[in-house]
DNA sequence: AGATTAATTCAACGCCCGTTGAATATCAAA
DNA sequence: TTTGATATTCAACGGGCGTTGAATTAATCT
């Protein structure tokens, strides 16, 4: 059973490695030996901290959401201390779920950014989407969704639903930085340029929730 | 040089049983073998019809985007020639976007139902997302844009960009069906009822478009 | 220092991959 | 019915895959 305090440090250059590498390729295009050699470790040792492969996978996925969801939390907190009487916006409440993506950025950029990449791939997959977004963001999820029912009470519960999911899908592709805004635009907008995305994701969402919840 | 009429039925099933398993488990993942298995046919079978694994991929692809960009380039049609002198709604045009997509699913409901899980995939793909949605569906795409630029004509370039890169990302995750809302709605939502999405979404992106639009 | 345990290396197992060249069957035209 | 071309099969190539057990080094504790 590893537990030592000097093996963590390798146990994270692999989880680094792996990231970056499922991020870039996909779960099934990376091997092995590809993330051991970029963690500059022999490829036992992968077997040695984790399980196989696909546990180093899941390793990967769990390690950032935690920090992602606490991140998260406190944003809607703040936002709920600044409304003890009145309900906040709906935009306040969604800038809420998607700022906090832009902070991560700008501290640790590159890996968060791989992060990203790889959760857009996750929840676009049949095999993993429903199953692990489930799993590793739900709780955080329906936490938001509380909150819009109260800032949105005459909105239905299936709009509510669906307007999330919009936003999911939404925002998972523009974290990703596939360079697609990039061709369209003719460079016009940059996948990388987050304070346009700052700046028009929360209010382009918060119209979509309101707009169904007011259509009968 | 294969050219024959004997030979497309063989070529048409290889295409059917690639993209079924494309559509499941990813490009990497996916072996010739099993797709030939599946398709009844040897495995050199797929190297007589097409170049390589690559190249039936993107064969895959390119069969279906024709098709799909006819339908939707006809469902405009329809929108305008309604429209000879004003113009028409946002909602209008986003419905001509997404709708045409709910009639071939109608039609030939799984065989859509995959290729559209496969393109969220691309989509989403750090490694294709760019190049390939790019290759085959910007033209169509800019026709859509032209048309929002008509209907909008005090938006801002880069708020049409990003409103249809967020369109892009609810649209195809919404397609893929990958049971996420399924599960964080505990059933009151199902990925698969296309009627909750034809009277959802495309009210949803108008709004987002329309409020980027007027926000200055 | 010696003993125990954790961390890391080495070499290999069996398996399946994408791809190909040569042999065979099928079919259109003569 | 012979003759090409087209379509399909068969068998195999080299290589890389995920994974493992045994041997080795490094760290921890008494």
């Amino acid at each position: 059973m590893p537990s030592g305090s000097k093996s963590q440090e390798t146990k994270q250059r692999i989880l680094d490695a792996a990231e970056t590498l499922f991020a870039r390729d996909g779960f099934a295009s990376v091997t092995v030996r590809q993330i051991m050699k970029q963690a500059g470790a022999d490829v036992a040792l992968a077997y040695y901290h984790f399980e196989s492969k696909r546990d180093l996978f899941d390793a990967v996925l769990m390690r950032r959401a935690e920090l992602m969801n606490a991140v998260r939390h406190t944003a809607l907190d703040e936002v709920e201390s600044r409304h003890p009487d009145d309900a906040p916006t709906i935009e306040e409440i969604i800038a809420a779920f998607t700022n906090p993506l832009l902070e991560l950025l700008a501290n640790d950029h590159d890996q968060w950014r791989h992060y990203f990449a790889l959760i857009a791939q996750v929840n676009n997959s049949p095999e993993w989407g429903g199953e692990l977004m489930t799993k590793y963001f739900d709780p955080l999820v329906r936490r938001f969704i509380d909150a819009i029912r109260r800032a949105l009470p005459d909105a239905r519960e299936e709009d509510l639903f669906w307007s999330y999911h919009f936003l999911s899908g939404a925002l998972t592709l523009t974290f990703a930085e596939t360079g697609r805004i990039d061709n369209l635009s003719g460079g016009v907008c940059q996948s990388s340029d987050m304070q346009a995305i700052c700046a028009r994701l929360p209010a382009f969402i918060a119209a979509g929730f309101e707009r169904l919840s007011e259509t009968p």
